[in-house]
RNA sequence: UGGGCUGUAGCCAAGUGGAAAGGCAACGGACUUUGACUCCGUGAUACGCUGGUUCGAUCCCAGCCUGCCCAGCCA
């Protein structure tokens, strides 16, 4: 699929600008992302944004782990976050992690303190929270605000030696306790944590708050454009502010755009690990999952993903995107590129009764009539056979193309068949169709005498491979009641019990060789992917990545 | 009631002081051995509202309204 250039958006200006007048000679951005968790397609979002940008205009991009918070963190979050970036096809120019930092930044908190301008204070969680003050209010100052720098000194140090507990000190900035900014009210720099990381070890008991170690990453590798999503633009005076009183020689700038969010998809990764945690999926993998993991085992491309992202766009209003958008864009990428093959997902017997019993003819059929470069196939064909149960009805409605007692259509690549006989069994359900072919309407053949209005998938019967299907549906409904209540009761009750549907049924006999992660068309189904964690050589589990559109209508 | 931000068709989203790009969705129609694909056609007397400036404003100014974010020793 050829992808488009990204398209002009307020960041791309602020870019080009920078770059004509001269401010800068070339960019630099980063994406920064938290090891905990897996990464989720608001992420691919920010991802995307920034390796392209630097890609446009011939910059630098770095995987940044902005691991600050050894409670949350994990090696295995790194691990799959860096697997995800390079499968969605960027290659980081540095890896980076702000813990190398620790040391700088405790240097430059020394200078923050000797400028005055922070403070060790002795206040709990509680009472910080207490005299912050609130939205409407200002805040209290802090009886330790204004201990002597040499004691401010001292006891930093011996925060760092270990000698207090966790919650016993923290480094707070000295700004303005009346700011209208909440954000600039004193805020912590530094907390003290008796945890382990998962890259420093034990070396440090404490660690930096994001407000302070963020802007000084950024600082450090040049950054200069730092985007981040709308709820950090309050923080912007204090991201200035840190590098600024810290004396760093460069200054980045930070750029705030809208996080994205999906229409029936839920992207909170606190949520998503609820899901995971709890068993309700097959972990952070789970098709259902919008993480790049779950996409990609559900058989979404990079391509897709990448051109979805652009085409969206970036803004600073918040909104949300349409699910369909997302399915457009793999269908597309899909249509060239996955080979046609028939599979059956809920099976009718169909006894064809003037076929000569026991042959077995193969039929020519184009893998990708959409691509003729993909070649051809050879498919068999006999008196037995299976066709959908959808496509056939005893009673149907107007407009009804399949199949139906003495109704004439054509299975792909093969035969015109005419419906004779419903066999039913006592409870009266439809167990098997016996019909009568025409050999003179074989595909290929030029056939004219007649048409018929529908075209219909099959399987022959002795040769068909059994296969499991996994049909897809969103895991999270957008439902309006629950729209104002924003706590997890409600998330969960939001889940959709119809998520995933399996079904057993047939596929083509070539489909022995499918391998996982390999992606067809199903006719008249849709992009299938082969799963990677449950399928085997002995059975075949496809995941149904998305629907043929359909605009057929029972009136 | 403080501060920050936002408001262009059902959903995303460009854009300029001088007669509103594009994509998704939807709806017609053509084509069709996938009710798919493809192709053709259909959308804002108008850019949150009200005033003002101007020959002329979606774009400038003022006021108002809507929605979102902020009181973690999370990021």
């Amino acid at each position: 699929m050829e992808e488009k250039n990204s398209s002009s958006n307020f960041i791309r200006n602020i870019i080009i600008e920078d770059l004509e007048s001269g401010k800068h000679d070339s960019i630099i951005t980063r994406f920064p992302p938290e090891p905990n968790g897996y990464a989720h397609i608001g992420h691919a979002k920010s991802i995307v944004l920034n390796f392209d940008l630097a890609n446009e205009f011939k910059g630098a991009s770095n995987l940044r782990f902005d691991d600050t918070n050894p409670l949350k963190e994990d090696q295995e979050y790194v691990d799959s976050i860096k697997e995800d970036v390079a499968w969605l096809g960027y290659q980081w120019d540095n890896l980076f992690f702000a813990s190398d930092y620790f040391e700088e930044m405790y240097q430059r908190a020394i200078i923050l303190i000797k400028k005055g301008l922070a403070y060790v204070d002795d206040l709990s969680v509680e009472e910080i929270r207490q005299t912050r003050g609130t939205a409407q209010g200002e805040g209290k100052e802090s009886p330790y605000r204004n201990r002597s720098i040499e004691e401010n000194l001292a006891l930093f140090e011996k925060m760092r030696n270990g000698e207090f507990k966790d919650g016993e000190k923290v480094l707070r900035a000295k700004i303005d306790m009346a700011s209208p900014n909440i954000i600039m009210r004193d805020p912590v720099l530094y907390r003290i944590a008796h945890a382990t990381h998962h890259n420093t070890g034990d070396k440090w008991c404490i660690y930096p708050m994001y407000d302070y170690a963020h802007p000084l990453e950024d600082a450090i590798e040049g950054v200069t454009h730092s985007l981040c999503t709308l709820e950090f633009e309050d923080h912007r005076p204090l991201y200035d502010w840190v590098v600024r009183e810290t004396e760093m020689e460069h200054q980045p700038r930070q750029i705030e755009f809208a996080r994205l969010n999906i229409t029936n998809t839920v992207m909170s990764k606190r949520k998503l690990k609820q899901l995971v945690d709890e068993n309700r999926v097959d972990g952070w993998d789970d098709p259902r999952m919008p993480t790049v993991s779950g996409l990609r085992r559900r058989g979404y491309t990079p391509e897709a993903i990448r051109t979805f992202i652009r085409e969206i766009g970036v803004s600073k209003s918040n909104s949300t995107v349409d699910s369909q958008m997302l399915e457009h864009f793999i269908r597309e990428d899909l249509k060239l590129k996955a080979p046609r093959t028939m599979g059956v997902l809920k099976p009718l017997k169909v006894v064809i009764t003037n076929y000569p019993e026991g042959e077995i003819e193969w039929l020519d059929a184009e893998v990708n009539s959409e691509n003729p470069e993909m070649g051809m196939r050879k498919i068999p064909f006999s008196r037995e056979i299976y066709i959908e149960q959808d496509d056939f009805m005893e009673n149907p409605p107007s407009k009804y193309h399949r199949l139906f007692p003495g109704n004439e259509v054509r299975l792909k690549h093969a035969y015109f068949i005419q419906c004779n006989d419903v066999i039913k069994n006592d409870a009266g359900e439809v167990i098997e169709l016996h019909c009568t072919y025409d050999p003179e309407t074989k595909s290929g053949s030029g056939f004219t005498g007649r048409k018929v209005k529908g075209t219909i998938h099959w399987i022959e019967a002795t040769s068909a491979l059994s296969a499991e299907f996994r049909l897809y549906e969103p895991l999270v409904l957008d439902l309006e009641e629950e729209e104002l209540e924003g706590d997890s009761k409600s998330f969960l009750d939001r889940l959709n019990p119809d998520s995933m549907e399996v079904v057993e049924g047939f596929v083509e006999p070539n489909m022995k060789d499918a391998k996982p992660q390999d992606k067809f068309q199903f006719f008249r189904h849709g992009y299938f992917n082969v799963d990677p964690k449950h399928s085997t050589e002995e059975k075949l589990v496809f995941n149904r990545i998305v629907s043929l559109k359909s605009s057929f209508k029972v009136d």
